[in-house]
DNA sequence: TACTATCCTCTTTTT
DNA sequence: GAGGATAGTA
């Protein structure tokens, strides 16, 4: 025991990394990308190559080794999550109390921040509103109307579509114009017009204006890009690959003179593409930054070599890449597995029953097993069977908690709240519940507004001055203002969970939600009941923060970053979402053409963007990966007949077998190890803190994953060695005194020794104890010395 | 104006 | 299969 909280405790220092060459941990190229200080730098980092822990030390190295101030450092992600557990890991490396003055972020949160700053340079108020895509589409709709635009001719998404693709690459309507040559498609043009009209007369936002709004602030406004690059003398971006054309502007554009720009990506992992993410970033970095220097890291600390080469063998086939040759310490493990069910619940079925086997009879705990599928719609087959058998799963994205119905209308109040003249939230809560204002009379207001160009509020203020309103809403409506005054005015005195009891009661939403017993009723009143608990939860963790802080983190936070490995259960979620994630076991599902890869890349021939996806997807498993398929199976509301996913036939073939074969040596050794990791000591050596004891077990398996592959790869170099030093032995050489070795027995010495016809007859001592009279013919003993 | 029933379309991936 | 749009009814 006292061996195990001393391993335990060096396990929590080099994970705490207070040893004091903190650096010794990072092989040579890491070390190479961590003490690389000035001038740009271009970091190729393969699956499972150790890329968080480069971003994390260089940080750390910038702050602690070279004198530069935490808050003069950005570390741009593309989530929330990943931002998150850098800035934590970067706090403990630095000892830094207060992690909020690190400026690691994602890219739309950073630019969000910079026009709250520069709001009056922009256009914008600093409280100006962030609308999500489902804000976007409702705009878009609306617009698609007024103009007169028939949405069955011109699709409201495909318009969202085209706007979003447009401002991610700078362009603006007249562009669009230029590009779409027919008149039927001159109507986007339109529709992209008079969007941005509402938007910026509402002072909102969507996600493309955040970085698109800072870009041009910083294009057009010299002064204020060159304030904004000297605060971060020091940039770092991960996930490169997965930038676009706005983003890299606005990286060019704060790095124009100091040039310190690090970018760390991976070509094979883009799979970002149709979020117009340019792989050209990556592959052409040298081109923009001739000085850059190139760094690989190309040694994988994740799979088992079966899992990493079959991965590898897969990506080679494309020829967008700059290509990098990954390798790992770790021994080859079992091969990749296949699940060949008739239909899609017995596939289902299959999955789920092996997911049992793991866990119950070998000891795998639920969160080191996840289930990955090419889209969302796959996840209810599974979904069924993993409660029909009771296996406790989370699903990760699908909708996000902030976009319940009710959610929504609660946050649409307290956007008003602090922006009344944000007509997408005025839109949705204006009848929102019930107080007679109709279809009619929000037209005769959106009308009047559209012609004035002015907001909603602004607009039934007008009419309602002027005794304007329609007679049924009349009350109503001077309610509805009168309410929206109070709130706003109270909005700088009244923490944000303040505001929404005082919404709450004023509105009387919760009684609006009908009869309290219905379930649908229960769920969404414990729904509300969250949101309060979680807004309370916020404000003690940001003190100082405002609603419109709390807004904007709202609106900013996606479906994937409440991810929480901890808890104990088996993950599900699209290939997209597993992206950075890592698992014991893997399941990857529906692994048929059509579904993966996906009809569209078949149909377009853009293969292999799918193909990368499929990379990602295998190179997440560390010891275990199983692919399925299903002959048929229920999607788009119809039975189809798939055949094999192509990339099925791009494995190597003597890398996959029948799933009938599986071999459970391959976690079951691992779980042995880590239940000698008992979660009490490392409890002992970490305190209380949750946190510390999650991230401390989970060191602790990974110390324990490279233990036993240590002792694996020590076992067979020293069979090998046996194997050409041991000669067989004759039988002449087997008298007392000799040692041998026994295939099954083990080690021992002969004690006697007698001809016994054309055989020998030993009698030998083996190494634990037991005495054997073995016939030399029979027994293939061999000599290890004379 | 409010509510319900039925039909239609669209489903890749998400900050 | 689910959400949205539309039409019909109270």
């Amino acid at each position: 025991m006292l061996l195990w909280v001393a391993l335990c405790c060096r396990i929590m220092n080099d994970w705490l990394d207070i040893m004091n060459d903190w650096l010794d941990i990072l092989n040579p190229p890491q070390r190479e990308a961590v003490t690389h200080v000035d001038g740009p730098a271009l970091v190729i980092a393969g699956a499972g190559s150790g890329k968080t822990r480069v971003i994390t030390y260089r940080v750390a190295y910038l702050v602690r080794e070279c004198g530069v101030a935490p808050w003069n450092i950005l570390a741009v992600t593309f989530t929330n999550k990943a931002a998150e557990e850098m800035r934590e890991r970067v706090a403990r490396l630095i000892g830094e109390k207060t992690p909020g003055r690190l400026s690691i972020s994602t890219f739309h949160s950073t630019c969000a921040g910079v026009l709250r700053r520069e709001a009056t340079r922009v256009g914008l108020t600093a409280n100006f509103t962030i609308c999500d895509e489902h804000d976007q589409h409702a705009v878009v709709k609306t617009v698609v109307r007024e103009l007169g635009i028939d949405d069955k001719e011109i699709k409201p998404r495909q318009a969202q579509w085209i706007i979003n693709q447009a401002k991610m690459r700078m362009l603006g309507p007249s562009d669009v114009g230029r590009i779409l040559q027919s008149k039927h498609e001159q109507e986007y043009v339109r529709i992209f017009e008079a969007y941005n009209k509402v938007m910026a007369r509402s002072d909102a936002c969507d996600f493309e204006d955040l970085i698109l709004k800072c870009v041009e602030l910083f294009q057009g406004n010299d002064e204020a890009r060159q304030e904004w690059a000297a605060r971060w003398p020091y940039i770092m971006v991960d996930e490169y690959q997965d930038t676009n054309f706005v983003q890299y502007q606005l990286l060019a554009a704060l790095a124009r003179e100091h040039r310190n720009l690090c970018v760390v990506g991976d070509e094979d992992q883009s799979i970002y593409s149709w979020r117009g993410a340019e792989i050209s970033n990556l592959l052409d970095f040298r081109e923009n930054f001739p000085e850059a220097r190139l760094i690989r890291l190309e040694q994988n600390y994740r799979s088992h070599g079966n899992i990493l080469s079959a991965a590898s063998h897969v990506i080679e086939r494309n020829r967008e890449r700059l290509g990098k040759t990954l390798w790992t310490e770790r021994p080859d493990g079992p091969p990749l597995y296949l699940i060949r069910a008739r239909t899609d619940r017995d596939e289902a079925g299959e999955v789920v029953s092996r997911i049992q086997e793991l866990h119950d009879s070998h000891g795998l705990p639920y969160h080191e097993i996840a289930v990955f599928f090419r889209a969302n719609a796959l996840s209810r087959v599974v979904e069924d069977r993993m409660r029909e058998w009771s296996v406790p799963y989370r699903m990760i994205g699908g909708i996000r908690f902030y976009d319940r119905m009710e959610i929504k209308d609660l946050l649409s109040y307290m956007k008003l709240a602090a922006n009344p003249n944000n007509d997408i939230s005025m839109l949705r809560v204006i009848n929102t519940p019930r107080r007679g204002i109709g279809q009619k009379s929000i037209d005769a207001v959106l009308e009047e507004a559209g012609a004035k160009n002015q907001t909603m509020f602004v607009t039934l203020k007008q009419m309602a001055a002027e005794n304007r309103l329609p007679r049924g809403g009349k009350k109503s409506v001077a309610e509805f203002l009168g309410l929206l005054e109070t709130w706003r005015a109270d909005v700088g005195k009244l923490s944000p969970s303040t505001l929404l009891e005082r919404i709450l009661s004023d509105t009387g939403y919760i009684e609006a939600l009908g009869d309290e017993n219905a379930i649908e009723v229960v769920t969404r009143r414990e729904n509300i009941d969250e949101l309060k608990a979680s807004i309370v939860q916020w404000e003690k963790e940001y003190l100082n923060a405002t609603l419109d802080d709390y807004l904007e983190m709202v609106s900013l936070t996606s479906a994937t970053d409440d991810f929480d490995q901890k808890a104990g259960a088996v993950s599900l979620m699209t290939v997209h979402a597993a992206k950075g994630l890592e698992f014991s076991c893997v399941f990857l599902m529906g692994m048929d053409n059509e579904i993966f890869p996906n009809r569209r890349s078949i149909e377009e021939g853009s293969l292999e963007e799918e193909r990368r996806l499929f990379y990602v997807a295998l190179t997440r498993a560390k010891d275990m990966c199983v692919l399925s398929r299903a002959d048929s199976r229920f999607y788009n509301g119809r039975q189809s007949w798939n055949q094999p996913s192509m990339f099925l036939r791009e494995l190597p073939r003597e890398k996959i077998e029948d799933v009938d074969e599986m071999d459970y040596n391959a976690v079951s050794d691992f779980c042995a190890v880590r239940r000698q990791l008992r979660e009490d000591v490392v409890r002992e050596a970490v305190g209380d803190d949750e946190d510390l004891l999650i991230g401390g077990m989970k060191s602790a398996e990974r110390e324990a994953q490279r233990r036993l592959d240590e002792r694996i790869i020590d076992a067979r170099r020293r069979a090998r060695q046996r194997r050409d030093e041991e000669k067989t032995a004759g039988t002449d050489e087997l008298r007392p005194g000799v040692r041998v070795r026994h295939p099954l027995l083990g080690v021992g010495e002969i004690l006697s020794a007698e001809n016994a016809g054309d055989d020998r007859k030993l009698s030998v001592l083996f190494e634990d104890g037991s005495e054997e009279t073995l016939y030399a013919r029979f027994a293939r003993l061999k000599v290890i010395e004379a």
